[in-house]
DNA sequence: GACTTTGTTTGACAGTTGTCAAGAAAACGC
DNA sequence: GCGTTTTCTTGACAACTGTCAAACAAAGTC
């Protein structure tokens, strides 16, 4: 259907130098409405007009700001990772032990899980549209590489804390993750007081299969 | 928005007692036709007029045969899981040895990731969408507990194989299995010749780390 | 203060969507 | 054969979509 063109989305628009940053500014402002919407309803059921509606703009600065519809959605899954991709760096960092990065590990992701269930949502549902819109594929892809390095880092800081070596490469053990991740993000609407604490015991349990004992 | 009734999906409409099983022969006809669209588009990009010109009906008598969108995507659903829950069974029924269970699995996993990489997109694309659209969720459940139960009889057979038992418990061994095939699925279309050796090596590391030794 | 640039609003457009209803066609019972 | 029921086609509807452009306001420049 769509042949069009529009692979970067760099700001080629006219801005005289001492204003970029406040149109970035603006940028970051519709990318945090539309976040918000986009976190409730969905990639397919949010409209530029919807995002417009629940952001003090109205739609036309949509365009003013975005080329169309996925330069937006793009801008704001980049967006997105800047919020989440160093979650756990200063857990990983600081830890002192294996039990304290566990815990301060699990910590963190069952309280992003609970506090920012729509995100995870929207970052879900994502994925899934980058399997069949080509446009969206590679901030998928780089933020998918965010995340395996985010997982990687906690891995082979949990395997020198315990005197181990990781058991499994950086893919397999982000998609391990990930999968019981994603199962608690699927699952917390309908059961939100139990998910968080299973997600915990089965990260609990998977992690030291993960290195060499 | 829509707050419409419409969970059950059993036809009340008028058919004499002959031909109920005309019906649903011609509703099958119409759930594969749309699957197909489906596996190709994906949910937000499938309209019901584009299942009817994909296929050999008009786009009225889609709406003959279910009652709206929704009720013809649950159907889809539905049907879609008659088709992948039982197809490991016979490997796990017939293998004599953990290492034939375990290549037996890999060879028909691997597979179906290559022949029916549109309906695994699909399944993907429709468990995001439950998170947003409810009516969609009780179906996505069933088969969510479906695969889970697929992944259980398979290493319970293993574990019974390898003279061990399961380490972890089945929704658990279900999300990182899940966890696994999901990136192999995304990652797919972009490495259609890297990724399937990839997943099955991934597995074959993973499985005896499900068990106790 | 006049003028240009930048930002915003509003209204319109062409296309698509789900849904439905009226009527044609086919199948069926007798 | 005819009347009835079931199946299908066609065309229409209202609502919504992304996109754009022209009018308007604000800010900045000289």
């Amino acid at each position: 259907m769509t042949v069009a063109s529009a692979t970067a989305a760099e700001p080629d628009r006219p801005a005289r130098v001492s204003g970029i940053d406040k149109i970035e500014r603006r940028r970051v402002a519709l990318a945090e409405s539309a976040l918000k919407t986009l976190g409730e309803l969905g990639y397919a059921r949010t409209s530029l007009r919807e995002i417009a509606n629940n952001s003090e703009f109205t739609h036309g600065v949509v365009h003013y700001y975005f080329r169309d519809k996925i330069d937006l959605i793009s801008y704001c899954v980049r967006y997105y990772k800047t919020k989440c991709a160093r979650r756990y760096d200063e857990v990983v960092e600081t830890a002192a032990s294996a039990d304290e990065l566990s815990t301060g590990f699990l910590a963190k992701m069952t309280q992003t899980l609970v506090e920012e269930t729509p995100m995870h949502k929207l970052w879900y549902d994502l994925r899934a549209q980058s399997m069949f819109e080509d446009q969206l594929r590679p901030d998928v892809e780089m933020i998918d590489k965010l995340l395996e390095d985010m997982i990687w880092r906690l891995l082979t800081r949990y395997a020198e804390l315990t005197g181990s070596t990781p058991a499994v490469d950086a893919p397999t053990a982000y998609a391990l993750v990930d999968g019981l991740f994603e199962q608690a993000v699927v699952g917390y609407s309908a059961n939100p007081d139990t998910v968080p604490g299973q997600l915990a015991g089965r990260i609990t349990q998977v992690l030291p299969k993960l290195v060499t004992a």
